[in-house]
DNA sequence: TCAGTTCTGTATCGTCCGGTATGAAACTAG
DNA sequence: CTAGTTTCATACCGGACGATACAGAACTGA
């Protein structure tokens, strides 16, 4: 029973920048070169390491989900309704138009990834994204200071839609001052304190 | 002076069904054979109608603009803010969630056509993006019943964020009704009737 | 030392990509 | 009918795509 040559690469940072490529050109604009090029590492290894494309991408958006996008299950222990949604809005503003990461949300992204060859990794963002608001939504639900005539649901569709809008609008350039006067205004408005 | 052989096809109508593919695969998902399948035509006949793939695109969002997506300008000559807002609102949800057209919004899709080679579509949309907030925000500048301690250029962006955040939830497969619901509970919040 | 195992590096597979050369077909003007 | 012009259809271009075969290198256990 044999040991094997060691690995000259840790998957664990070369994940990480698989991670950041797709996060930076979306799973139909990165290329196997673009990965292995990051990554540092050669296509045998990567197939041998993360299965093909498809594996690959897969865990870097769990990675994502769990690593910058932790803010979003971290929230729901907030106290009240209100600080909830400011901590997933602002956390939104922070992971899509934050410094040093690209901007744009990787799971938003990836729901546009919509070619013939892109399904799989189109329908695990979409994964993602219903366990996300689901969450939100039993979150609000067991809320005792969810306002008067708010639906669970509904709200934290809305709350969805926000964030959703806000990376949109961070991929396209806005940043997160304007980011955050548009966050201000949506919570006040929304939520009175 | 000759008139040389006539077209065996309508260059609107091709366009149009360029513009389907695209607007339900998105730019880097489609390829040439995608589009000369639908458009019914052959690869030369595309070149010398429409330039090349790039061409083609921007051709085909200058159409998506101008009819399928013509609600979100005539909607700004409605006479009250609250009028704009909910005409734009439920415009995106009909232009992105609705029958008979691809679900999301080929603008929002395109912004994240972000691959190495997906720059000119994509500066395309940014720069319709931004035509239209710019358009929106002149028309709450010169709102006579604008509500007092609302910025015209935060609000347009937040409209704007909130339909960017439709055409993400329609591309991920809510229904119209369930957007019409979210869309009625950020209505009433952010602006009570 | 050497068989057994795992990883690395190179070179390559077949396929599809966006884009085009070429020649026949279909039209107009004379 | 012919010359000139434009479009159509086929067949093809070089290159990049995702994925892999293969051989040598690096390790473990006996």
């Amino acid at each position: 029973m044999p040991g094997g040559r060691p690995r000259a690469f840790d998957p664990d940072v070369a994940l990480d920048r698989a991670l950041e490529v797709f996060w930076r050109q979306g799973y139909e604009g990165t290329s196997l070169s673009d990965l292995t090029g990051a990554m540092g590492i050669n296509r045998p290894s990567l197939y041998a390491a993360f299965g093909n494309k498809e594996e690959l991408f897969v865990k870097a958006l769990d990675r994502y989900i769990s690593g910058p996008g932790a803010f979003a299950d971290e929230a729901l222990a907030a106290p009240t309704v209100r600080e909830v949604v400011e901590r997933l809005v602002e956390g939104a503003i922070e992971l899509t138009a934050g410094t040093g990461t690209p901007h744009g949300c990787l799971s938003v992204n990836s729901v546009h990834a919509c070619g013939p060859d892109s399904a799989p990794a189109r329908e695990a963002a979409i994964a993602c994204r219903m366990a996300g608001e689901a969450a939100l939504r039993r979150r609000f639900e067991e809320a005792p200071d969810l306002p008067p005539g708010f639906d669970p649901a509904v709200l934290a569709r809305l709350v969805h839609t926000v964030t959703d809008g806000i990376a949109v609008q961070a991929a396209s350039g806005h940043t997160r001052e304007e980011l955050r006067e548009v966050a201000a205004l949506a919570l006040r408005t929304l939520l009175p304190a």
